[in-house]
Parts: C-alpha cells; structure tokens; sequence
DNA sequence: GGGAGGATTTGCT
DNA sequence: GCAAATCCTCCCG
C-alpha cells in the first residue's frame, strides 16, 4: 500500500545537515509558496549544492557581505539574489549557523496553481516550461529579494515552506556537473536531479560574456 | 535542438 | 569597471 503525502513542513533539522546529503534529499519534495491569490505547489525535480567557504562556486567563497549574509545563518531559510540585472534565484540554508552551504533550486514541476503562474511565464511553451530553470522557477512562483531570509520551518501559513511529502528513491537520482559556474567551481558533480523527468532544465556550462560593442 | 547575441543592474574588486 | 549559480529571441538545420 502508499502512503498518503506528508502534508507538514520539514523540520529545520532536515536542513542541519551537510549540503550533499541534503540536497539529493530535497528532490521530489513539495515547495508551497503561498500568495494572496492562492497556493502554488512546485515538485522539486532539479538542485544544486553549494558547500561553505571552500566552494569556488559559491557566493560566499569570498566571504561575508550584505548579499550572502543569509548562506551564513541558521539553516532552513531562503537566500534569494539578484543576478544578471533580471532574475533572481532561491537557495534553501544548510547546515549549522556560520556554515555558509545552501541548495539551489533549480526546476520542479507545478502540481498545484499552475494558472496563477502562467501570466508571469508567458515565454512558456507549455506548463514544463513553467519553471525548468531558476531563475524562470523564481519568476513562476513570484520570488525575489523581499523573501531573501524567510524561514521556510515556521509552519503554514508561511510564505514559503517545504512539505514531507513522500520522498524517491535513491534510483531515480543522477548527479553531474553544476550548471553554469565559472572556473574550478564547475567541476564538482553537485547538481542533482531526477532521471528521466521533462522539467529538469538542460545542461549548460559556464559562457564568458563579451562585451557589448 | 542548439548556438549566437542581447537584455539589464547589482555587488564587489 | 566588469562579471554574474540566466533567459529570451532569432536563426539555422
């Protein structure tokens, strides 16, 4: 028989734990970001891993500042940026307080309210598309700096929380490269994902930008 | 489906 | 100044 989903938050002690082991344990889990329209569920099928000070990939490899103060808080909150002048991105905060680790989130599917994110993803061919990649995730669930520090254990009604939900089986998980990071950093196999499920984004290694002429 | 080029601004060196 | 944990449109095949 199946077990019914466990509807209740994930406790902050799920997040006080080393960054590898949690991040592969996030995927098929439940992101709810409640709005005043109502709720959206994302199935988290795509993260990433970034691990403390030591991480080239990291924003905080180079230590403390106003953006990344969160990473190097208590785990079970939200860091969200800013990059690329458009788009923001959502980490959850792992391991314990001074430990500057936290999982990207990188694609999910949309297993509830996918019609209150359609208007803010128009460029969606259809609903996969809705949030295969973080920054088209943040934008779909109507993320950005406002929740950079919200506490995703504080229980419903929360803006942003994590259900139990059932989790998958070590099976179905793959690990490669991260996507997108520049230099050394890239090199680490810390992008997790779920084998074989149309919303994970595709690969892309990290660019050099040119100049604008 | 994949590569090139542009968008656009913040944060840090 | 310039790079940035990206995405979109356009074009090609």
């Amino acid at each position: 028989m199946i077990a019914a989903p466990d509807r209740t938050p994930l406790p902050r002690e799920f997040f006080d734990r080393p960054v590898l082991e949690v991040a592969p344990d996030l995927l098929g889990r439940t992101l709810v970001r409640s709005t005043p329209e109502g709720p959206i569920h994302l199935r988290l099928t795509e993260v990433e891993a970034y691990d403390g000070m030591k991480d080239p990939g990291s924003h905080a490899y180079r230590g403390r500042t106003r953006r990344n103060a969160v990473m190097f808080g208590p785990p079970g909150y939200a860091y969200v940026y800013f990059t690329y002048g458009m788009w923001h991105c959502m980490n959850l905060v792992c391991g314990p307080d001074g430990i500057a680790s936290a999982v990207l989130l990188r694609a999910g599917e949309i297993t509830e309210g996918a019609e209150l994110t359609r208007s803010r993803r128009r460029s969606a061919r259809n609903d996969k598309e809705l949030a295969k990649g973080p920054a088209r995730l943040a934008t779909a669930l109507d993320i950005d700096r406002a929740l950079d520090g919200t506490d995703v254990c504080a229980g419903l009604p929360s803006p942003l929380s994590i259900l139990t939900g059932v989790p998958i089986s070590d099976e179905q998980v793959r690990n490669g490269p991260r996507t997108g990071v520049s230099g050394e950093g890239g090199v680490h196999p810390w992008r997790f994902w779920i084998a074989n499920d149309p919303t994970v984004s595709p690969y892309r290694a990290h660019k050099p930008r040119r100049r604008s002429t």
